[in-house]
DNA sequence: CAAAATTAATCAATCGATTGAATAGTTGTG
DNA sequence: CACAACTATTCAATCGATTGATTAATTTTG
């Protein structure tokens, strides 16, 4: 309270608005009236509308790949890896679904290339961490051959799904995810299910 | 070229411009200069820019349910069924990536209540079609007991993820969705991906 | 005092929507 | 058939509101 810092409760109210209105229905007076900011503080801190985005989407994607990396380097095996990388990308999206979302709408849209290129690029360096570790997997015997690419879609995928389809289309009929405790639910049974779907399909085949 | 058509030269650029730069980022004036119609020509056949976009929305999810419908229907096994319906929906899906996208950016935004809802309960149709093939085939003991919203959340979310990642992310280095060509490859290689999946995850275990 | 932070007021541009009038096509009437 | 009445379509012009951004003045801070 003591100190306003006017800058982060621009970027809180921001952030919030972005997720919920889309930045194109997100007016820089409603983020000003929403943070307690005047209109032109916006500009004095962060240049300009398109500068508040930046700096938030930067702020959230830092750290996402050094985590993922690190986990790669551990020693265990190509399928405890996996399924760790996954857990952990499945905790990182679904803990702030609504940053997500806006991701994905950015990058849905031909406006604005700056940011589409951080957020594709951002994905981009997740996916190669774990192609990286199917292609070793399979290349060890550990994996089956399968369509490396497409199981990554069918992750990301799935996690995506989750974390964007509205309530009660995904899951059960009363879970919500915007319940705190619904949520670390969803987030369990859906890291359950990765690790069940990635274990028998990536398992080779006993018999023939 | 002799009946002008207005409306459908209307309905035609803005679903070229939705698709391609959102709703907010959509004016009326540029939907009127790209299909050569006066401004108020969109009021006067839609009475407004939302009413624009219920038209599209309309016009594209008709015809999506009956479809998986009269599949469910058919006289064919389980697994059969399941296949047929996933292979339907990702030829529909992946013919208009585009579309595909602006249902999805919409369904993300607490904005217009009246297109999500529309969005939302195609999408709920659609899921209990799936859902009622899986359950019949586990109850029969033709499939394994999973958990069926998260794979039917795999299912949905492996089709969305190739229709929306932008091209050279999801598939290999060349592939591009818009390229025709490619379009074809990419959606096989996606439905004999999902096939494969599908029947190693679903078919009983024999052993044990 | 000087620099940084904050404010109210205002900018030009653009937004979606509406207006009233003009044109074209159809229908009704004798 | 002829002419009036009516409906549907199209248009330029403009509405008030809102947009992101900027200005210049003021306050706070070190």
């Amino acid at each position: 309270m003591e100190k306003a810092d006017k800058k982060a409760s621009i970027l809180d109210a921001a952030e919030r608005l972005f997720t919920e209105l889309g930045y194109e229905g997100t007016s820089t007076r409603q983020i000003a009236k929403d943070s307690g900011a005047n209109m032109s503080m916006i500009n004095y801190y962060f240049g300009s509308k398109e500068g508040v985005f930046m700096e938030i989407m930067s702020k959230r994607i830092f750290g996402f790949n050094e985590q993922l990396l690190s986990i790669s380097q551990d020693k265990l095996s190509h399928m405890e890896k996996l399924l760790k990388v996954i857990e952990n990308y499945a905790n990182r999206i679904l803990c702030n679904p609504g940053l997500h979302k806006m991701m994905h709408r950015e990058l849905t849209l031909s406006q604005r290339p700056e940011m589409f290129l951080k957020v594709k690029n951002s994905m981009a360096n997740n996916l190669v961490v774990i192609e990286q570790i199917i292609d070793d997997g399979i290349t060890e015997g550990s994996f089956r051959s399968v369509d490396v690419r497409m199981l990554i879609a069918t992750v990301m995928g799935t996690i995506s799904n989750v974390a964007i389809s509205p309530a009660k289309i995904t899951y059960g009929t009363t879970l919500d995810i915007n319940n705190e405790d619904d949520k670390a639910v969803i987030t369990d049974r859906l890291i359950a299910h990765l690790k069940d779907l990635l274990t028998v399909y990536l398992t080779p085949n006993n018999d023939k």
